[in-house]
RNA sequence: GGCCCCAUCGUCUAGAGGCCUAGGACAGCGGCUUUUCAAGCCGCCAACGCGGGUUCGAAUCCCACUGGGGUCACCA
């Protein structure tokens, strides 16, 4: 068992890509098998040589590592189709030789204008293979010319039948199948050629993807048959799409497993998501780690419905997950969010960051814990104040906000500098002067950070310190 | 439009003829808790697209319809 991920360098790694991956990746480890990572960038206008990297970092980042294929290297090398040229050529030419193939020499726009002929007829368009193939003299006069010469490959007019996992028996029926182009005019193959030589020279033995693939595995077939090659178990998933049932696109939104990183995502919760998007275990289980799903993933549970996506589950995991994992791991994945953000917050301090973990307990996302307590760090006149908060909390009222804060200094100046012992003192001076805790807890908090959301006022004050706990409220008090 | 595929709460789904007055989770709504936000706890609302069959019995099987998606590129 061989499977793989072939993603194309086009953009970052969406989610339904990182579905695709895992789940390859998952059944490779199920059954002992082995998964390969492979670039397909065969598209020279769309290429972008960048892509290839954050691919890379997104698929590490999720955990998803290959055992072959880019940069681990093994016996199939390259991996980048785009350095594998001679060896499709090479199998064009076997097809020529074969009278499998053919060239064609219609420019893309006499080919529009065919399509276009037999839609005013309202017949499918199928490219007329000529009764004499054209040699390869003739093929080379036209080049000569100035012509764009592709090559062709000659689809036997017959019933195509595949044995889906998840889908079932197939069939596409032989009127629809048409001579398609196998190599581009520039020389590059096409995807279905590339992607069907390299499937089987790298030995993968099942492949699995996105169910758009469906109704064209039929090219892939038939190239098979023709080349030799041996048939590979098919599994299409059921697409992801966005939750107006459209599908899911780079433009409606940011679905790009990068921008949830950046966002303050857990990969755990992504992957958790991910996976139940289109395959489930059975039964009521949700919560599957990486490991876990490596014991339970099989194409048995795989669902065909497309699913949409839909962010405020994805949330509720990532609360989940950050509700449960170990201080150690969030601490990993907070620094790594620190250090793709811009926040005040010193990423350096591990003491420092277990703590805003700590106090921020319930967080559903590390940029709720920058967003709360990002403040705390940045300089202190560099905030401002909510005005509906400072109406609220401060200046209402006969016994406001701003006299609490007057009578607390002397206090505060005086206090021990711990978040047990300021919840006490601060208890203490509610008692005393018959006040509920948000008539002072409130009015700290709109003075020290701005807002009224901080973490609860023991931690925030603590973890401001003494003298710019007291610099803040002087500044507040001043700005009455 | 041709072809292919699909169809359970708004969403992800459980369900493989009687266990279903259809279960779980998210969202929503209501409440509890309360020094804010978030979290947490309790409760409520909410679905088998429609019509025919088959069967003692159908969400589960069959057919038609409707709806949705995919695909028909020198993109993958």
């Amino acid at each position: 068992m061989k499977t793989r991920f072939a993603p194309s360098p086009t953009g970052y790694l969406h989610v339904g890509g990182a579905r695709t991956a895992l789940f390859n990746y998952l059944m490779a480890r199920r059954r002992g098998g082995r998964f390969l990572l492979r670039i397909e960038d065969t598209d020279v206008a769309r290429h972008q040589e960048d892509a290839i990297d954050k691919i890379v970092q997104d698929l590490r980042w999720l955990g998803l590592n290959w055992d072959e294929g880019l940069e681990a290297g093994g016996p199939a090398e390259p991996y980048r189709q785009s350095q594998r040229l001679d060896i499709y050529r090479a199998h064009v030419q076997k097809l020529l030789d074969a009278g499998q193939a053919y060239y064609a020499m219609e420019s893309t726009q006499e080919l529009e204008t065919m399509r276009e002929a037999a839609a005013a007829r309202k017949e499918a368009f199928k490219y007329p293979r000529p009764a004499a193939l054209p040699t390869s003299e003739q093929a080379q006069a036209a080049r000569d010319a100035g012509r764009e010469v592709v090559v062709r490959f000659v689809c036997p007019a017959e019933d195509v039948t595949i044995q889906d996992d998840a889908f079932g028996s197939v069939t596409m029926p032989a009127a629809e199948i048409d001579d398609f182009i196998i190599l581009k005019a520039d020389g590059y193959p096409t995807y279905h050629l590339a992607n069907v030589v390299d499937d089987a020279l790298m030995g993968v033995t099942y492949i699995m993807r996105g169910q758009e693939f469906l109704a064209q595995t039929w090219r892939h077939v038939l190239l098979r048959r023709a080349l030799g090659f041996a048939e590979p178990g098919y599994c299409h998933l059921p697409l992801i799409m966005d939750m107006q049932g459209r599908k899911l696109s780079k433009r409606d939104g940011d679905v790009e497993v990068h921008a949830f990183r950046v966002a303050g995502y857990l990969s755990e919760a992504l992957l958790n998501f991910i996976a139940l998007l289109g395959w489930n275990p059975g039964g009521d289980r949700e919560k599957l780690s990486l490991a876990d799903l490596e014991q339970l993933f099989g194409p048995d549970r795989l669902g065909k419905t497309n699913a949409k996506f839909d962010r405020d589950k994805l949330l509720a995991f990532n609360t989940d997950w950050a509700a449960t994992l170990p201080e150690d791991r969030l601490l990993e994945a907070f620094k790594d969010f620190l250090s793709l953000n811009d926040t005040p917050i010193p990423a350096g301090d591990d003491d420092l960051l277990r703590t805003l973990l700590r106090v921020c307990k319930g967080f559903r996302t590390f940029a709720d814990i920058a967003a709360k307590t990002g403040v705390l760090f940045a300089p202190d006149d560099a905030y401002a104040y909510d005005p509906k908060a400072v109406e609220k909390v401060l200046s209402k009222g006969e016994r406001n906000g701003y006299s609490v804060l007057g009578d607390l200094l002397p206090a505060l100046e005086a206090a021990d500098w711990t978040p047990a012992a300021l919840e006490d003192l601060l208890k203490g001076f509610c008692e005393k002067n018959a006040l509920g805790m948000g008539k002072v807890a409130q009015p700290l908090r709109v003075a020290v950070t701005g807002t009224t959301v901080s973490p609860a006022i023991g931690e925030t004050l603590a973890l401001l310190g003494r003298a710019k706990t007291l610099a803040r409220i002087r500044r507040c008090l001043a700005q009455r």
